[in-house]
DNA sequence: TGCGACCGAATGAACGTTCAATTGGAAACT
DNA sequence: AGTTTCCAATTGAACGTTCATTCGGTCGCA
């Protein structure tokens, strides 16, 4: 039953997986659908039967991606730990999901800064969104933070785990647990009540 | 004589010019030759003219608008005065280039995370590099700053003003000194010695 | 008169998308 | 159990459009 459910999508996967990996090496403008079709081993026409378009496509991918971070984001969290205890493990699960999968992080990176993103509203994510936003309301009401619009708060921690992730992966080094703690600590440091 | 240089360059500048606009608004993909044209009130050929092709264009294009980030950064920089006011002061620079060339801030956020970086190498930004890396270097031996990797501070402090720059942008808010000196105090939080 | 700047229609390649045809496997029927 | 029916899945060649680039020609100035 599971089989036949993922025999059932088995293409669908192949093309998105192929479009991800495309996309992270040449761009949205660089990766022709006959590419991805070549690719993920399917006829061009095949793509149409589960996507309508290129667009919608690579909507449907950054859904997915966005998804894929989502559930990393929130595996082993414990409501019953301490603050500051949760807010490290989110910011690790979350660094070592960009540093396990680069071409995720370069393709959320590229839709960000894309037209795309102007043009198709959110949806169900602005749920998440609250979430994270009020895990951060909580950190201030705590007095755990500095007293800053937690809706700056969440870019801003993406951006410094994105670069210092970009960095790692850039420069080949191996990543240690040493290594996410001290990123994580300058996050932490930033917007901590002095 | 300067007037003529202007002039000489006139068309050249009103190409790169919108063409920056442009590829904020519609993306790579999304601008056509025809429409830069149209745009910069020249014919198609004229661009070719200037530019051997649409993907030295977009290279030059980033080679002009990064030239302005470091001029702006460096505006005001006096040598004689402490560090840690050296270090807002380009602080305050970078986010307020941001700030007001919201096209100049989302072009090159594209660029980065483009197939183009790749192919490019840098040349003499290298220079400029190794000046921001020994200001850090710097920092971290007179004691200002933790013990990290100089090469990660550069991308890390980005991503961070970056992130600020954008939801400012986006909420439409009024910025102020206050705010931007919020935002670097972040920074300055995170990577200081404690 | 010569030359660089500029024009814009023409060109041809690349691309997203369509569609008529084929397959395969599951239900319906005998 | 064997046969037929049916439709979703799949194919890839073909289509029409878009786009980067070219090129023959005009303009204006030295």
């Amino acid at each position: 039953m599971n089989v036949q459910l993922e025999t059932y999508n088995s293409k669908r996967d192949a093309i998105l997986n192929s479009t991800l990996l495309l996309i992270k090496e040449y761009g949205f403008h660089g990766t022709p659908m006959s590419q991805i079709a070549k690719h993920a081993k399917v006829a061009a026409g095949t793509i149409y039967h589960y996507f309508d378009s290129k667009e919608t496509l690579i909507i449907e991918l950054y859904i997915r991606t966005r998804d894929q971070l989502t559930e990393a984001l929130m595996e082993g969290y414990d409501q019953s730990t301490p603050y500051k205890d949760r807010f490290f493990k989110l910011m690790h699960n979350q660094y070592n999901f960009y540093i396990q999968n680069e071409p995720a992080m370069v393709f959320l990176e590229q839709y960000v800064n894309s037209p795309f993103a102007k043009n198709f509203p959110e949806k169900d994510s602005i749920l998440f969104k609250e979430k994270i936003i009020s895990f951060f309301e909580s950190g201030i009401d705590g007095g755990y933070f500095k007293n800053i619009d937690p809706r700056l708060l969440g870019p801003t921690i993406r951006g410094t785990l994105v670069a210092a992730a970009n960095f790692r992966l850039s420069e080949q080094m191996i990543y240690s647990e040493d290594d996410i703690t001290e990123v994580v600590q300058i996050v932490w440091d930033g917007i901590k009540r002095q």
